[in-house]
DNA sequence: AGTAGTTTCATTTTT
DNA sequence: TGAAACTACT
C-alpha cells in the first residue's frame, strides 16, 4: 500500500456536510453555504484536500474572490494547512487575477506593455472630460449615470459595436460617450475595472492558445461569495472552466445584497445548467450564533420567495432573546446604544467585540455625536481610503506621467496641481490642439506651447519640469523617486503652506494630515523596490515580472489601502450592514430599522424587499451572542423630521425571539401590534434616564409649562397623546403631539390647554 | 487663484 | 441638515 499523507488535520474539524464538501470528487460543485457555517473553512480545505490527497499541483489551481481580504486570508490559511509550497498558486480577487493576464499577454489583449489601471473616480473624471468634449451637458447627460451605463454595457461584454442603434437618441449619445471615452482610455493606455474584467474575458474567450494553455493549466477553479458574480465574471469563468475544468463554487443566495451593482444571483442556478453534473452540497450547521439569533434570521428570510432554500441550525442552545427597542428620536437611539455598550464594556467585552449596522451612512453622524460624548472609542468603516486621498493621488499622478507620458488622466491631474498658471482657458485650448491632431495632452503641451499664449511659458515649464524631473530620477529607488515628486512638485510646500496659515483649526489640521501621508506614500514607496510582492515564484512561468513602479501603482489602484487610522486600536465598531456581510461580532446593534429607512425609500418603491429582507438577514446573523435592534418613531431626515413607523421586517421576526427593552409610552402603533395589548404601552416616559435629561433632535426635552418629553397628556379634541417636542419660547412656544387618533399635531402651547397624565 | 456665497442633492460599494 | 459641487466675485 502506497504511503497516503496525513489527511487527518484537514478533516478533523469537519462536520458531515463539510467533509461532502472538501472530499468530494474532482466534479463541479455547487456549495450553498449559510451564514456562519464555515465556508471559507470549506474552500481552504477542499483546496488543501486537492492538494494533500488528489495530487494536484497549486500551479493547476486557481482561487477567485472579491475583496484582496478574503484573498490574503486564504491564501494564509492555506498555507497553514499544507506543506507544499503554494507561492506559485493563483489566488486573488477576479481584477487581481484579471490583471495578471492582462500583464503577461498585454500584447495579444491589444494594450500597451505600461498600461496603467483608472479606479472609480479616475474613470469618472475622464468621463466627465470626454463628455465636456462631445458638447454634451451635464444636466442633460449626467456624468454618474454615463459612467454607470458604460459599466453596465462592459459587465453585460457589450462593446460599442456590440449594441444595436435602437434609433432612439438617447442611447445614440451614450453610445457616442461610451466610444469616445473607450478611444480616450486607449490613447493614453488606462483600463477601468470593468475593462480589466472584459479584456481578460475576451482574451480567453478570443485567443486559441491563451483558451488552450489556461484551460490546460486550471483544472479546478474555486470560486468564494459565487452569489455575488456579474454577468462578466461568470462568462469569465465558463470560458476558463471549458469542458475539463472542475467548478467548486461556494456561496449564498440569501446573502446577495449587491445585485444594484451587477451581481447576479442566478448564476447559482445558471451553474447547474452550465456545468454538467453539478451536485449541490448545503451547510446548514451555524457556528456562530445563538439558537434566537437563528430563528430569527431564519424567520425572517422564509419570506423571500425563490431562494434555493436552506435553514440554519446551531446546537448551542438558544441564548438571550433580542432586544428591540423604541427610541424617541435618533438622538434617544444612540443613547440607548450607549447605554447598552456600557454595560457590555463594564463587563469583559472589548470594544472591538461591539459592532452598529446601519441601513445608511447618514445615520453615523448622531452615533459618532453620542459616542464622543459618553467618550466610547469606536471606529467608522468606509471612510476613504489610503491610496484615494486627494494628496495621494495627486502625488501618483506624477509618478504615473513618469510612467507614461501620454497618459492624459494623470497630465490633466498634475499639469496645475499645485496652481502653476495653468487654467481652464488654456487647458481648454490644449485639449483642443491635443483631439485636432490625435495626439496625446503631452504630445501636444510639447509641440504648441507657443500656440497657447501668455500661459505657453508655463506649460512649456511643466514639460520641462516632467523631462528634467524623468533624467534626474532615473535609475533611482522607487521610493527616492516618490520623495523627490513630492518635493519638486510643489506638492509638499502646497499643504505646508495650508497647515502653516492657521486658519482656524480645520483647513490646517486637514493639510497637517495631507503632509503626513505624503510621507506615508513614500514608505510604502519603499516596500515595493525589493518588488517582494511581485516577485515570480521560480517554478510559474506565468506570473508576471513586474519593475517596482508598476507593481506600486498597480497596488495603489486594485488595493485601496487601508481607511484611517490605526485597527489596531481597541474600538467600538460602525458600519453599515453591507459592510458587515463576511464580519462577525459577539454584540451586534441594529440601528434604523424603520419602514422608509430600512426597508429604504428606494427598495419599497422599486419592490425590492427581497433584497432589502436579505440585507436584515445578513445584519442579524452577523451577531454571535446578543443583538440589539432599535428604530425611532421621529428622525431628522435630510434635515426634516419625519414620523417612523417600526419595519415591517420586525413583523417578520418570530415574535418568541424578541423582548421589548422597555413599554413605550403611549399611541404609537406597536411593533407586534396585533399580539400586544394597547395598555402595555402606557406607562413610563418611555424615556432613559439619561435621555430625559438632554436635549433631543426636536428641541428641549422639558418644554415650557412643565412638560416632559414622551409624557401623555390629554387634549379637549383630539383626546390622548404623547409629547414628542418642544419648539420656541414664551408666547410662540410650540408642542408636537402625537394623538392616538388624530395623529401628529403641531400647537401653539398656550391655547392647546393640554392637561398632563 | 483662491474664497465666499449659492445651489443641489441626498442607499448600499469593491475592484 | 450638511456636504459637495458649482458660480461669482475680488
Amino acid at each position: 500500500m502506497q504511503d497516503l499523507p496525513d489527511i487527518s488535520p484537514l478533516l478533523v474539524a469537519l462536520n458531515s456536510a463539510q467533509k461532502d464538501a472538501v472530499t468530494a470528487p474532482p466534479e463541479h460543485r455547487l456549495v450553498l453555504a449559510g451564514a456562519g457555517s464555515g465556508k471559507t473553512r470549506v474552500l481552504v480545505h477542499r483546496i488543501a484536500w486537492l492538494i494533500a490527497v488528489e495530487n494536484v499541483s497549486p500551479l493547476s489551481i486557481l482561487a477567485v474572490t472579491f475583496t484582496n481580504k478574503a484573498a490574503s486570508e486564504m491564501r494564509a490559511r492555506i498555507e497553514q494547512l499544507v506543506t507544499a509550497p503554494i507561492r506559485s498558486m493563483w489566488v486573488g480577487t477576479f481584477h487581481g487575477i484579471a490583471h495578471r493576464m492582462l500583464r503577461l499577454h498585454w500584447k495579444q489583449a491589444g494594450l500597451p506593455q505600461n498600461f496603467q489601471i483608472l479606479d472609480a473616480d479616475d474613470q469618472f473624471r475622464l468621463v466627465k472630460r470626454t463628455l465636456k468634449a462631445l458638447d454634451m451637458s451635464d444636466e442633460q447627460w449626467p456624468p454618474r449615470a454615463v459612467t454607470g451605463w458604460i459599466n453596465a454595457q462592459k459587465e453585460e461584454a457589450r462593446r460599442p459595436r456590440d449594441l444595436v442603434d435602437l434609433g432612439d437618441y438617447t442611447q445614440r449619445q451614450y453610445l457616442r460617450a461610451y466610444t469616445a471615452y473607450e478611444a480616450s482610455c486607449a490613447q493614453s493606455g488606462l483600463v477601468d475595472f470593468a475593462e480589466l474584467l472584459l479584456r481578460a474575458y475576451e482574451l480567453s474567450r478570443d485567443d486559441e492558445q491563451i483558451q488552450a494553455h489556461y484551460r490546460r493549466r486550471f483544472g479546478h477553479i474555486l470560486v468564494d461569495e459565487f452569489q455575488d458574480t456579474n454577468t462578466l465574471q461568470y462568462a469569465w469563468l465558463r470560458t476558463l472552466a471549458g469542458d475539463s475544468g472542475t467548478m467548486f463554487a461556494v456561496g449564498d443566495d440569501d446573502q446577495s445584497i449587491y445585485s444594484w451593482r451587477g451581481a447576479r444571483v442566478e448564476n447559482m442556478v445558471r451553474m447547474e445548467h452550465d456545468f454538467p453534473g453539478t451536485e449541490v452540497v448545503r451547510l446548514e450547521q451555524n457556528y456562530r450564533s445563538t439558537g434566537t439569533i437563528l430563528k430569527a434570521a431564519n424567520g425572517l428570510i422564509a419570506r423571500n420567495t425563490n431562494r434555493l432554500g436552506k435553514n440554519l441550525w446551531t446546537d448551542v442552545g438558544d441564548g438571550e432573546a433580542i432586544q428591540l427597542y423604541a427610541a424617541f428620536n435618533e438622538y434617544d437611539e444612540a443613547e440607548f446604544v450607549a447605554g447598552r455598550l456600557r454595560e457590555h464594556l463594564d463587563g469583559r467585552c472589548r470594544h472591538a467585540d461591539l459592532a452598529i449596522l446601519y441601513r445608511s451612512n447618514a445615520q453615523s453622524r448622531v452615533l459618532e455625536e453620542i459616542l464622543i460624548r459618553a467618550r466610547i472609542p469606536y471606529r467608522i468603516y468606509g471612510g476613504l481610503r489610503f491610496f484615494e486621498r486627494q494628496e495621494i493621488k495627486d502625488a501618483l499622478a506624477y509618478l504615473r506621467l513618469l510612467h507614461n507620458r501620454h497618459d492624459d488622466s494623470s497630465f490633466e491631474r498634475a499639469v496645475n496641481t499645485p496652481a502653476r498658471g495653468i487654467g481652464a482657458t488654456t487647458m481648454d485650448r490644449l485639449r483642443h490642439i491635443a483631439r485636432a491632431s490625435e495626439v496625446s495632452l503631452w504630445t501636444a503641451a510639447r509641440n504648441a506651447a507657443g500656440q497657447l499664449g501668455r500661459s505657453g511659458a508655463n506649460v512649456g515649464r511643466f514639460v520641462q519640469f516632467i523631462e528634467d524631473l524623468h533624467a534626474q530620477t532615473a535609475g533611482q529607488a522607487l521610493s527616492a523617486v516618490t520623495e523627490q515628486v513630492i518635493a519638486r512638485s510643489g506638492l509638499r510646500e502646497h499643504f505646508r503652506k495650508v497647515a502653516g496659515s492657521g486658519a482656524g483649526s480645520g483647513r490646517g489640521d486637514q493639510a497637517e494630515g495631507r503632509l503626513e501621508n505624503l510621507d506615508e506614500l513614500v514608505s510604502a514607496a519603499r516596500s515595493f523596490e525589493s518588488d517582494a510582492s511581485a516577485r515570480p515564484a521560480a517554478e510559474d512561468p506565468d506570473m508576471p515580472v513586474l519593475d517596482p513602479l508598476t507593481a506600486f501603482l498597480t497596488h495603489a489602484a486594485l488595493e485601496a489601502g487601508e481607511e484611517q487610522a490605526g485597527p489596531g486600536e481597541d474600538c467600538v465598531q460602525l458600519m453599515t450592514l453591507h459592510a458587515a456581510k463576511g464580519l462577525e461580532f459577539p454584540v451586534v446593534f441594529i440601528v434604523g430599522v424603520e419602514n422608509g429607512l430600512f426597508p429604504s425609500m428606494r427598495a419599497v418603491d422599486e419592490g425590492n424587499l427581497e433584497e432589502e429582507r436579505r440585507l436584515f438577514y445578513v445584519g442579524i446573523t452577523r451577531a454571535r451572542r446578543r443583538l440589539y435592534l432599535s428604530y425611532a418613531e421621529l428622525r431628522r431626515v435630510h434635515g426634516v423630521e419625519q414620523i417612523g413607523a417600526p419595519s415591517l421586517f420586525l413583523k417578520e421576526v418570530p415574535p418568541e425571539c424578541v423582548m421589548e427593552t422597555r413599554p413605550r409610552t403611549g399611541v404609537l402603533r406597536p411593533a407586534f401590534g396585533t399580539r400586544e395589548p394597547q395598555g402595555a404601552y402606557g406607562r413610563g416616559s418611555g424615556l432613559t434616564p439619561g435621555a430625559a435629561a438632554r436635549r433631543t433632535a426636536a428641541g428641549r426635552d422639558h418644554g415650557p409649562g412643565g412638560f416632559r418629553l414622551g409624557q401623555r397628556v390629554q387634549h379637549a379634541k383630539f383626546g390622548e397623546g404623547t409629547i414628542l417636542g418642544f419648539d420656541g419660547d414664551g408666547d410662540r412656544a410650540q408642542i408636537e403631539v402625537r394623538f392616538r387618533d388624530a395623529g401628529v399635531k403641531r400647537l401653539m402651547l398656550g391655547f392647546a390647554n393640554l392637561r398632563g397624565m
